[in-house]
DNA sequence: CTCAAATCCTGACGGGGCGTCATTGACGCC
DNA sequence: GGCGTCAATGACGCCCCGTCAGGATTTGAG
C-alpha cells in the first residue's frame, strides 16, 4: 500500500508554538484556576478543599502542588488575575484626568463597571452566612493600592491642591469603592452610574472639608 | 461522736450564687474565649486550630465542643463580644447627638477610642502576609449596623435634611471607619483625634454633595 | 447522710483532607 | 531509535476534626 502520508497523525509544526510540555502546563495551570474559581464559588472559600478543586479538573492530587502550595495560594492567584486586568484601565482614567475630580469619577466608574461584569463570571452560590471571602494583599493588589496613591498624588498637585493625609485619603475612597460596590451587587437592576454619583459625590464633597496635616 | 460540723467541708451558701456547675460553666467558656484570643493572636485565624485554644486551657478536646460547635464560631463569638461591648456607647453618642454632625463625630471617636483601647488587648503578632481576619456578620455586628442605619435616618430627619441612599450612606461610613482606624493603628502614636477629624470631615463635607436619589 | 439521676468532662477513635515522594511514562533532543 | 529530563500520578503518613461511650462530679430528694 501507498504511504504516502496525506494527513499525517501528527502535522509538523512549522509555527514556533511552545511544546507539548509548556503547553500543557499553562493549560493545567488555567485548568486549576478555572475550577478553583467554580468551586469557591459554589462551596465558598473556607467550605472549598483543594481535592474538590483538583476533582474538578481530573488531575491527580499530587499535580496541584505542582502549581500552587495551598488552597490559599490559588484564591491569591485569583484575586491577582482580577487586579492584573483592572490595572491597565485604571491607569487609561489617569491618562484621561485632567484633575482630581475627573481622575476619580473615571476611576470609580471604571471599577464598578468591572465589579459588575465581573460579578456575572464569578457567578457565586455563597452559602449562608458565609462573607465575602477577604481578599488579601497580594503584590499585583498591592501594586493596585499603591497606583491609586500615586495617581492622587500627582493628580492633587496638578490641581495645586492644598495638603492631605494621602494615606488616610486613599484607604477611605478604596473603603467606599468596595462597600458601595457590594451593596451595587445586591440591587437589581445593578446602578453602576447610580453607585459612582454616590461615591464620586461623597469623596469630592468630602475633600474641601478635610483637616490639613 | 459529736458531728457538730466546725468548718464543714464545704459550707452552706447563703448567697444566691449559681450552684457549681452553673460557675464551672461559665468559667470554661470565658477560659476558651481568653484561649481563643490569644491563640488567633499569635498564630493568625488560618493558622489556629481547635487543639491549639483547648490546649492552652487545660481541657479535653470534646469539652470544647460542649461550647461551640467550631473555630468559626468560637471567633464570631469574639466578635460579638467586641460588638456586644461597643454597642452602648454608641447609644450614649445617639443621646447626646443634637443633629447630624454631633452624632457623627462622636460615634466615630467613640469607635476610633474603642479601636485604640481594644487593639492593646488583642495584641495581634500576626504571621508576616496575613491579613486581618474577616469579622463576620454576626448577630451583635448586624445589630450595630442597623442601630448605626437607624441612627442616621432618625438624626437625619431631625435635621430636615433632604434625602439621601441611606443604605449606601451607612456602608460608606462604616467603610470609612474600618480602613481609616486600621491605618490609624499602624501609626505611633496612634492619633484617634486626628482620625475623627479625617473621617468626619469627608463625610461631612460628602453630605451635602450626594447625588438625591 | 445516702443514693440515684442528671450533667458534662474525658480522651480514644474513625474519618478525611493535607502535602510528599518514589515511581512511571511521555517529551525533547541528538 | 535511544537517552536524559521532567512533570503526572496516587498511595502514604501525618495531623486535625468532631463524636461518643464511659466515668467522674454535682444536685436534689428522701
Amino acid at each position: 500500500m501507498s504511504n504516502i502520508a496525506y494527513f499525517p497523525a501528527m502535522p509538523p509544526r512549522e509555527d514556533n508554538r511552545p511544546g507539548k510540555r509548556e503547553r500543557t502546563k499553562t493549560a493545567n495551570r488555567q485548568a486549576i484556576l478555572d475550577a478553583a474559581r467554580q468551586v469557591f464559588g459554589e462551596l465558598g472559600y473556607d467550605g472549598a478543599t483543594v481535592r474538590d478543586i483538583i476533582r474538578l479538573t481530573g488531575l491527580a492530587s499530587g499535580t496541584f502542588y505542582n502549581y500552587y502550595k495551598s488552597k490559599e495560594e490559588v484564591f491569591d492567584a485569583l484575586a491577582d488575575d482580577g487586579a492584573r486586568r483592572f490595572r491597565p484601565l485604571l491607569r487609561v482614567e489617569f491618562e484621561k484626568a485632567t484633575d482630581f475630580a475627573s481622575f476619580l469619577r473615571g476611576a470609580m466608574r471604571a471599577y464598578f463597571d468591572f465589579l459588575a461584569a465581573e460579578h456575572e463570571t464569578w457567578r457565586v452560590n455563597r452559602p449562608a452566612g458565609e462573607t465575602h471571602p477577604q481578599v488579601r494583599a497580594t503584590p499585583e493588589v498591592t501594586a493596585v493600592f499603591a497606583e491609586v496613591r500615586e495617581a492622587f498624588e500627582r493628580v492633587l498637585e496638578r490641581d495645586h491642591a492644598p495638603p492631605v493625609d494621602l494615606d488616610y485619603l486613599t484607604a477611605a475612597c478604596i473603603a467606599v469603592a468596595r462597600e458601595v460596590g457590594d451593596k451595587m451587587l445586591e440591587r437589581r437592576p445593578m446602578d453602576t452610574q447610580g453607585a459612582t454619583a454616590f461615591a464620586v459625590g461623597l469623596i469630592l464633597g468630602g475633600l474641601p472639608a478635610l483637616p490639613r496635616p
